[in-house]
DNA sequence: AACCATCTACGAAGTCCTTCGTTATGCAGA
DNA sequence: TCTGCATAACGAAGGACTTCGTAGATGGTT
């Protein structure tokens, strides 16, 4: 058996952690350049700065790191959909009493959904509940 | 007019102030001592701390304070349902790219929703869309 | 008045998050 | 080889969050 990753439950990231897992997410496993050339375009952090985070991240265990020539390749450790089914629990739990009800209404009424979306949710309650 | 509060948007409350949020929505405007006894129910949280968080959270306008008899009355500035589309909406631009079908995807795989909730939220797209 | 319980206020400690200046390392070219 | 560039690492600073010890204020009781 490979020994298994400490089994302690990763940590919620904060808001920029989420920021450069987004961008791992999106393009792969990348070097800190990238992911600093990506995050620079809407924001201004610096080189150092998304280093260092990468950096905590990795001693969290949220990303995992290997050697590629000189430099490292970091990849985010945890699907996009399974961290972000972490933060609806996480917020179901702290701000709607596990209510998946109400924080479905929540949803519907913070942006408005297009006919297709509200299409698809409705698909995507007859397949999980058993239509009427 | 009365003088506005101040325009900025109030900040997120932290995991530690939502619980004491939770609180001030469920029994209403109170006082510390009803907090903290509330909130000692489940966690280990000083007096102090409470007060604290409290006196943190009126300066940030997270709640608002008037005196009563010799101790003071604290009331959560924002309804329960506002402050959930509020963080609806900060998750939902975070982390879902602003799509409001891979949260409710992603809510109802972190839950197992009751058949009356599921019933619920289509009757909720039944007036939100229009049924097909 | 003296005392006690209750409440507010203050400030400090400890941790975490974010940022960045600085230094060290390793590769490539003059 | 020596120099310069890209990258990694370190460490510190500043702010936010949480906790709590302690002090001050107020009202009721003996």
């Amino acid at each position: 058996m490979p020994p298994k990753p400490p089994a302690k439950p990763l940590p919620r990231p904060t808001d920029g952690e989420l920021a450069i897992l987004r961008v791992l997410w999106s393009i792969g496993p990348c070097t800190v350049r990238q992911v600093h050339e990506v995050l620079h375009a809407g924001r201004e952090t610096g080189y150092t700065t998304v280093l260092k985070m990468l950096q905590i991240m990795t001693e969290k265990g949220l990303v995992t790191r290997e050697e590629e020539g000189r430099g490292h390749l970091y990849q985010a450790r945890l699907g996009e959909a399974q961290a972000q089914k972490h933060l609806v629990t996480d917020l179901l739990d702290k701000a709607f009493q596990g209510s998946a009800l109400k924080l479905v209404m929540s949803a519907l009424q913070s942006k408005k959904a297009s006919a297709a979306e509200l299409e698809a949710i409705r698909r995507l309650l007859d397949e999980h509940g058993g239509k009427p």
